[in-house]
DNA sequence: ATCATATCGAAAACGATTTTCAATATTTTT
DNA sequence: AAAAATATTGAAAATCGTTTTCGATATGAT
């Protein structure tokens, strides 16, 4: 079982930890063990920004931790619900999550359709565009979603075709 | 080889099936019966521009034709191979073909998260935008996809939150 | 403590798609 | 026109990422 006194309560500054819990326990939801080491994967992003449930899986279990499927997807789709994580999908089949950086800007994706290798790019005239888009046919627009398909230059170089 | 005198030959008109016979017999591949009510559902724009495996399978069906699920997928592969359909990802974990008229530009989609229905619209920057970023990461473009996710206006009269 | 509720993991279910495989159809070669 | 080679078919099983079910467990509130 987990500590009585919270290992943050003895710091200073705010822990974001604690702000998580909070975020969770508005919906009447729990930040536990495993809710956690999911954040601080997305945290550390050294760790990769684009994440499948699959990723996340090997780098807990790499790190002795032990946890299924069903518990990481449901922490995802939870993190989606509560604006902490962004879900994508880059490849076909196949969700990837970002941590949804308030400050960042929404930004959008290149994708190496050989090796996966993902890059972003930011472009703000994607989102005017969006929004003269949805205004032009009256909807509202919730999300956009812009990917570039193609073969970065490595693949390119190693195809002979 | 092919039928000796083929029945277009006595149109002055060129035959379209007979275009798509061409096309198919160039890889060694074959006009079947299927894949030629596959290509009159695609080619009848009344029936629909994005059309799922699901539909296809429907609109035979309704038409008393019999044709299973794994000729649908294999006929729709092969077609999108030879640039005569699109495919397109419109809904997650599930695509959709339309008829790639090569004198129709390029188009992007707004899709209705509620109801499903999908309105297309041409854009030309996102073209370029593509092509620049591309460019700039030396990545040699394959294909773009731009879809915006939002209600339309119908189902946001219809929603009550 | 006790009760209500949230969460967990394992295993089964899902849904769209793909593959396998034996039977059938079409084309090409004789 | 038969025989041989090859492509195509449908049914059923397999895939794959994801979701759900369910009984066991953990947490939070009274």
């Amino acid at each position: 079982m987990y500590s009585h006194q919270s290992p943050s309560s003895s710091h200073d500054q705010p822990d974001q930890p604690d702000q998580f819990k909070l975020l969770l326990n508005q919906e009447g939801l729990r930040l536990t063990n495993q809710r956690q080491k999911i954040l601080e994967i997305f945290m550390d992003r050294t760790k990769g920004y684009h994440l499948s449930a699959e990723d996340i899986y090997q780098h807990l279990s790499s790190q002795g931790e032990r946890i299924s499927f069903s518990t990481i997807y449901r922490a995802l789709h939870i993190l989606v619900s509560l604006g902490v994580l962004r879900e994508i999908e880059l490849i076909e089949h196949k969700k990837y999550y970002e941590f949804n950086h308030p400050n960042i800007a929404p930004h959008h994706h290149l994708v190496c359709i050989q090796c996966g290798e993902v890059t972003e790019f930011e472009e703000d005239s994607i989102i005017d565009i969006s929004h003269r888009e949805a205004q032009n046919r009256n909807f509202s627009m919730l999300s956009c979603q812009f990917t570039i398909y193609g073969l970065c230059s490595q693949c390119q170089a190693s195809d002979i075709w």
